[in-house]
RNA sequence: GGCCCGGUGGUCAAGCGGUUAAGACACCGCCCUUUCACGGCGGUAUCACGAGUUCGAUUCUCGUCCGGGUCACCA
């Protein structure tokens, strides 16, 4: 027996905007083709026209490669179930309408949008579309077509029983009949419905897995009625759990704007990493068979398997996010990093050469994120305001006395080093820590405190002098001793 | 409201009739240490509830409760 060859697509509207919903979806559908060897098409369902959005096709294509799912078939390359942008296949879709209208199994109607408005107002308790063109005579149909009368079409579905689908993530649904109501296929504007023309491209690009969120649960049974109606074979289905959000009462729902940035180009601004974004959001609702939590792309093609999906909704969490930001930045070798955190050293250093690899050194394993460089440095531009409190540390053994004497010790030491580098700069305090006979952190403490006036650094008292270059640390360092000896009269 | 789906620590989650109920994030403590971070070690905390089935239920069934989704000429 021939397997037949795994297909599955993404096929995003063209909104402007990449939620990460959606890109979930997009990364499920890629991993399930890949990780059987099969193939991965991009279509875009543009079938709105009133909800068109410039360049929004750009931005589809411009996220897929950042992260790195790469298409097989696709409106930008091409492939042999073309065209992949629907509506360029618009005149494609009415045939297949009329075909059904024939066979009895659908049927134009002619109801006004007032009139289906009307009918909502009443809220009848089925709320649906009340079937009034279902029955016309076909005299009347004619007529009405004739005289050039707006019209849709809508499938007929049964009135009665049950339909029954199979979701490989949820296993098998039931719905009552009474729930679905006559659907329409095609709209007045002549344009498919978002439903039909997804059947009718499914079915024609040959897509074995339907992948989408479990929003579309309970429309599923509407799908396959028109499978049925054709005679088409149905796709497997894998619906995904919703991704969902939590705002600071606690409550969850929906992942949205309230719940913080929602969508990649957001996170890409707020400085996560595509790597990062792709990591977590594939283990929100998918955990692999060994638990692992760290993958490439490339890994999960190898791991990803339908069974792992899980059927609860699941909470995005930015705590998590974070973590995994900073894994991957710790991961970078020293080379990348400095490239990519160039633009947010220049902030700090606008001009001239530094240690960049110093820099990189106490930077790497204590950011999340690049952009809270600036922050991080911000006692490099300017010397912070500080008190004389700041020098005295219980667990360092100092105190406003001894920091001077310190203080007075170390300047003339670092004062005649050579050369202003890290490597000479660490020897010398060391070595004049153990002449003085304390601990390292007893003379290292007020010399930090004195070259940064803060409490807290990234790094230590060595890297900090050493990035400050000489002039700038030994002016700070001898501001320092002033202060503690005007302190100190 | 009808229908559909879900419910293991604060979060992501493993589990598939017998386990001391994994692991990760977050949180707390200790170690390392030149502050912070990284790293190492340890800790707090979970099977929504009630009935069944069973020798035995987190696991199977039913009910309750809670949460979510869906009911368009949107996708």
């Amino acid at each position: 027996m021939e397997k037949k060859m795994v297909r599955t697509r993404f096929a995003p509207s063209p909104t402007g905007f990449m939620h990460v919903g959606n890109l979930r979806t997009a990364l499920y559908e890629y991993l399930i083709a890949r990780s059987q060897g099969g193939s991965f098409v991009l279509r875009i369902e543009d079938t709105d026209q009133e909800r068109l959005v410039k360049g929004a096709v750009d931005v589809i294509y411009n996220t897929l490669k950042l992260v790195g799912l790469k298409h097989d078939e696709g409106p930008d390359v091409g492939g042999e179930f073309g065209p992949y942008v629907q509506s360029q296949r618009k005149d494609l879709y009415l045939p297949y309408a009329e075909q059904l209208v024939k066979e009895g199994k659908a049927y134009y109607c002619f109801c006004t949008k007032e009139r289906l408005e009307s009918l909502h107002d009443k809220e009848s308790g089925l709320g649906g579309y009340d079937r009034h063109c279902r029955d016309l005579s076909p005299e009347t149909v004619k007529e009405l077509l004739d005289k050039g009368t707006p019209y849709v079409i809508r499938q007929k579905m049964p009135v009665e029983g049950s339909t029954t689908f199979h979701d490989a993530v949820y296993g098998d649904i039931t719905i009552e009949n009474t729930e679905l109501e006559d659907q329409i296929l095609i709209k007045s504007d002549g344009y498919p419905t978002y439903n039909f023309a997804n059947v009718i491209d499914d079915h024609l690009m040959q897509i074995t897995h339907v992948v989408r969120g479990c929003e579309y649960l309970t429309s599923t049974p509407k799908y396959n009625l028109l499978y049925q109606a054709f005679g088409w074979e149905i796709p497997t289905y894998v619906h995904l759990p919703l991704i969902m959000g939590k705002d600071d009462q606690g409550n969850v729902s929906k992942l949205s704007k309230r719940h913080g940035s929602t969508g990649f180009a957001d996170l890409m601004e707020e400085g996560y990493l595509p790597e990062t974004i792709v990591n977590y959001i594939a283990l929100l609702g998918w955990c692999p068979k060994d638990n692992q939590e760290l993958f490439t792309l490339e890994e999960l093609e190898k791991h990803f398997s339908i069974d792992g999906i899980s059927k609860a909704p699941s909470v995005f969490d930015y705590d998590k996010l974070n973590w995994f930001n900073g894994e991957y930045i710790r991961a970078m070798s020293q080379e990348t990093f400095i490239q990519k955190a160039m633009p947010f050293f220049r902030e700090v250093f606008p001009e001239g050469e530094k240690d960049w690899d110093v820099l990189a050194g106490i930077l790497q394993p204590r950011i999340t994120k690049f952009l809270q460089i600036p922050q991080l440095l911000d006692f490099f531009r300017e010397l912070p305001e500080y008190s004389t409190e700041l020098f005295v540390n219980k667990k360092s053994k100092t105190n406003l006395e001894n920091s001077l004497q310190m203080l007075e010790a170390a300047i003339p030491v670092l004062e005649q080093l050579p050369e202003w580098k890290l490597q000479p700069i660490h020897d010398s305090l060391m070595e004049l820590a153990q002449t003085l006979g304390v601990k390292n952190g007893t003379l290292l403490w007020p010399v930090r405190i004195a070259a940064a006036g803060v409490q807290v650094t990234p790094g230590g008292a060595m890297e900090i002098l050493t990035l400050l270059g000489r002039e700038e640390a030994l002016r700070r360092l001898r501001l320092g001793q002033e202060k503690l000896r005007s302190a100190e009269a």
